[in-house]
DNA sequence: TCGAATATTGTCAACTTTGACAATCTATAG
DNA sequence: CTATAGATTGTCAAAGTTGACAATATTCGA
């Protein structure tokens, strides 16, 4: 008898909402008005499906590092063996979509936060390592003759490259830097062949 | 017969509990009084000093991006050309004094606001270009066997990577990347011969 | 000593933000 | 139709922040 729940809904619009508020004003320089406005509901929507401030930011905390983590899982399930170090590069070097960048930037913002967020903070270093790790053994596979060194070498190098190099487009960098990285990335790649 | 000016040196040491407060409250998310607290003065002072709120983060950038420009020009003065290449590469691995890293990590703070503050955008991508470019033309320089085109890739390649891993170091990651990523950057300059 | 420029402190009203809670509305199963 | 769980809206007081300005204190040179 009770009414069909909306939670799951709104929550993903506020949280949404709630980025974008970030790109525009700003972690702490959002207010939850603004939040609700961006989201076309009232303030009190906020408090109803997700609760206060603080919530607010571990909500979308956890729901950032969910999304990365499931893109890195998910996406690679299909994905033969011996494709995936191409197919990661590809996603690393990949002109991303509007929420891709959206999300990439509010790792950032809340990456510099760390002080404020230790629990953002351990989440990050965990998932980065994941990523790190992940490709580095990808590398391994595809390239038997490298040593596990070299490997994890080049895989720490290029995801610093492709990571910085998003952040530069983002910011609005000369986009032919672009193909510069990505070559650059795979010539680190071709040397594990040697 | 005037009394004399304190404003340098006030000025200073509120930019600089400026940029602490940063780093603990976040940007949007320090308000006046928390700058003076943490400079023990009164808010007044910065009033006095500086003015308001949009001037106290205008002054904040300039000041940031002159500290950069300084960085870059002065302490390469004396430094002879053939030794350049290496003494940069040392300036960008080193580990950092805790007042250069928070400087890095304000320049992040910024880059992520570029919506608000398109003045300080603007800043940091001619700011980082000069870096790029300085540094290839060094590496011109030294490997002219190399073409530009390469030197470029390898240049911006090379600052991604050092700046990424600066952010990585200081967020808390693994420490053994460091070497990782200077080696790295070693090897692609060392690529550079052939 | 005195005057002038500057430092420093204090106070005020207007505005914003937040947390809490009350009250009303509405869809759905029985 | 009706009861109920949940959706949605509204209102308040408390606290914090800011801009503006008044007022006082201090130093330096003449």
């Amino acid at each position: 008898m009770p009414r069909k729940s909306m939670a799951k809904q709104r929550r993903e619009e506020l949280l949404d909402a709630f980025e974008r508020c970030i790109i525009k004003y700003g972690l702490e320089g959002t207010s939850l008005e603004q939040v609700a406005d961006e989201a076309q509901m009232t303030r009190s929507i906020i408090r109803h499906y997700i609760g206060n401030r603080d919530d607010l930011v571990s909500a979308l905390i956890d729901r950032l590092i969910r999304q990365y983590a499931e893109q890195l899982t998910e996406n690679y399930a299909d994905i033969p063996p011996e494709q995936m170090v191409s197919y990661a590069v590809d996603n690393m070097f990949s002109q991303k979509d509007a929420l891709s960048v959206r999300e990439k930037i509010i790792i950032d913002v809340l990456m510099t936060a760390k002080e404020r967020y230790p629990d953002a903070k351990k989440k990050l270093i965990q998932m980065y390592d994941a990523v790190i790790q992940s490709f580095a053994s990808d590398l391994e596979r595809q390239y038997p003759n490298a040593t596990q060194a070299q490997c994890w070498q080049i895989a720490y190098a290029v995801v610093c490259i492709s990571e910085m190099n998003e952040t530069f487009m983002w910011l609005g960098m000369n986009p032919r830097y672009h193909a510069d990285a990505r070559q650059v990335a795979e010539n680190l790649l071709a040397s594990l062949n040697s």
